[in-house]
RNA sequence: GCCCUCGUAGCUUAAUGGAUAAAGCAGGACUCUUCUAAGGUCUUGAUGGGGGUUCGAUUCCCUCCGGGGGCACCA
């Protein structure tokens, strides 16, 4: 609702600016409050204490329908605004009377979501999770602001390790086996590759003759290139599966190389580009960044001039408003180049966004090498969160069924890593901690399903048919506890947090104020007992909020990708 | 050396330039004949140091200290 007090001060008030308002930490400073006077006071030449009382005074005036009971001058000169119950509840039918749909500001705007973004021949590590998990999120937070996304797991299916791999399949390499484990053992093979070219660079040079002939067509090396990615994308759909993830487009780097020389070209055309110790660069010292290289000497392309040409595609193709490539800061560099790169070129014509992370660093505080052993893999990370759940659901509710109790800790322990990572998305860097990311209470994923699972469980125990649970036939007047009025203010909060989250690229924003419904929630079923209520107009009114509370939450949940059990 | 990034409670983290810095974990005290105690209630405890801009700074600027990442033929 911050939106709509907003707009009502902007209008009110016929101010150019938008005006701030947010929602205080005290309760005491009310539901929502401005800075609009003190933020104009000093541009007016008056007291900031003086304009916030005339301001008041118009916005009272303005106030024909009665929307605040209170709006009122504090401190050194905020606005503060109290929302009426019944227009709280009024509101509350109204957005949530059916089920939730979203809010359109996107527009139906294309926004293209650059995550995860695998390897193929290689294993999904830790990694891969933070990159899959907000990107996904992100992804959906927009579908549900109403912008048309598109998916996209940007592969890495090119470059001179795929060489080597077809020279070591066809040396060592048995068709079984891959088709058995297909990563396992193309990896095995790759190893093997690095140890036996030690001895001598007979086999390196062999590697490099099969990406050449890979390049140039050969219709055995691209047979057998097609079907290494085919394998790998197998069997990583099972993790995408389990994680609930799904790609609209997963082309990678290979679809550009065919572009990449006429790009090269272009640039030296424009000037762009030139010659350096026989590579060719883009220089940036007008960025104030080192100069990006496009081509090797040995006339190479890079990872950078991929991205070129994947940038010109997807803005041709798509026409996106923004495009949001989300990977980690390691990567900073690279993206501002080609951020500069696409000025240079004209390319800047949508937004194009590096939503950057934080590395996820071993015990030792130093970056986990992708090369050696040590990397923990996604399926083992998953399978520990989810055995680890169902050793809490066994003892928790050990009368659930089997079956009932093994889809609850897939859906618990999934959880409970995704919303980790969902939580906090800030740059510093996170040092891998099993403790941490398998905790099951406090604020975590778990404690949210917990919450609709209580929730849905009184709406079962009232043994009423949940068609009966309809808010807009309800006698919401009914409900005037504190805490009843509170959640349904907060209730009405959720779409500021998704738009701030998708305006910050954030999920944070919306997992707290998830985190902070749910406390209220907890608070409201500890002090309401629901069925015990001997009014059945207030009992059928309150089933029916109860019913929305867990909807809106369901909602958040869903947008963060979490799966919420029935009972748990 | 240069560039980027981070530094908040014992730990992990919040806070579009706002009021009394917010949570979770851990610690202490309560709370299950009442809709699931994965819960609820109370409680201890923090902005790396120094300057500056501002009516107001965790937030912006400068500087110092400390962690991490990157810096032409990897992605």
């Amino acid at each position: 609702m911050q939106g709509f007090v907003k707009e009502f001060i902007q209008k009110t008030l016929e101010l150019k600016a938008e005006p701030g308002v947010e929602v205080p930490t005290v309760a005491s400073y009310g539901h929502y409050s401005s800075n609009v006077a003190m933020q104009l006071a000093k541009e007016r030449g008056v007291n900031p204490r003086d304009l916030a009382q005339d301001f008041i005074a118009s916005l009272q005036v303005a106030d024909k329908d009665g929307v605040f009971t209170n709006i009122e001058l504090a401190g050194p000169g905020f606005i503060n605004f109290w929302l009426s119950s019944d227009w709280l509840r009024e509101q509350l039918v109204k957005k949530y009377g059916k089920k939730i749909d979203g809010v359109n500001v996107g527009k139906k705007e294309q926004v293209i979501v650059e995550y995860s973004s695998i390897n193929i021949a290689k294993r999904m590590h830790v990694g891969h999770l933070r990159t899959t998990i907000i990107g996904d999120a992100l992804a959906n937070i927009h579908e549900y602001l109403g912008y048309k996304v598109t998916r996209w797991n940007y592969l890495g299916d090119w470059g001179t390790q795929f060489g080597k791999l077809i020279a070591a399949y066809k040396l060592w390499g048995d068709k079984e086996e891959v088709a058995q484990a297909p990563i396992e053992s193309l990896l095995t093979l790759y190893v093997k590759f690095h140890d036996e070219a030690k001895q001598g660079p007979t086999l390196e040079d062999k590697g490099r003759a099969e990406f050449k002939k890979l390049e140039d067509g050969d219709s055995e090396n691209r047979k057998l290139w097609q079907w290494f990615k085919e394998e790998t994308l197998k069997e990583v759909s099972v993790i995408y599966r389990r994680l609930g993830v799904d790609f609209d487009v997963d082309i990678g780097e290979a679809f550009y190389e065919k572009a990449l020389q006429s790009i090269i070209k272009d640039l030296k055309k424009k000037g762009i580009a030139q010659e350096s110790e026989g590579a060719i660069i883009v220089p940036l010292e007008e960025f104030n960044l080192p100069p990006a290289l496009i081509q090797k000497s040995d006339g190479a392309t890079l990872y950078l001039t991929r991205d070129i040409a994947n940038l010109e595609y997807r803005l041709k193709k798509y026409k996106p408003s923004k495009i949001l490539i989300v990977v980690g800061n390691e990567q900073s560099l690279h993206f501002r180049q080609l951020g500069a790169i696409s000025q240079l070129m004209g390319l800047n014509s949508s937004e194009l966004r590096h939503v950057s992370y934080g590395l996820i660093l071993g015990a030792d505080g130093k970056k986990f090498s992708t090369r050696e052993g040590g990397v923990v893999s996604i399926e083992e990370l998953l399978d520990k969160a989810v055995e680890m759940a169902y050793g809490v659901v066994s003892q928790k509710n050990p009368d659930l069924p089997e079956e009932e109790r093994r889809q609850v800790a897939e859906a618990v322990g999934v959880g409970a890593l995704k919303y980790n990572d969902l939580r906090e998305n800030r740059n510093s860097d996170i040092i891998f901690d099993w403790d941490q990311m398998l905790n099951l209470a406090g604020n975590t994923a778990p404690y949210l399903q917990y919450t609709v699972a209580r929730l849905r469980s009184i709406l079962r125990k009232s043994q009423i048919p949940s068609t009966k649970f309809q808010i807009k036939k309800a006698n919401l007047k009914l409900l005037d506890q504190e805490i009843e009025l509170a959640l349904m203010k907060k209730m009405l909060d959720f779409d500021d947090s998704v738009i701030v989250s998708a305006q910050q690229y954030m999920t944070s924003h919306l997992a707290t104020y998830l985190h902070e419904l749910s406390q209220m929630a907890n608070q409201y079923y500890e002090q309401v007992h629901v069925l015990a209520d001997e009014n059945e107009e207030r009992k059928l009114a309150r089933l029916a909020f109860v019913d929305r509370v867990a909807a809106v939450l369901t909602k958040g949940l869903e947008l963060l990708g979490i799966d919420v059990p029935e009972r748990i």
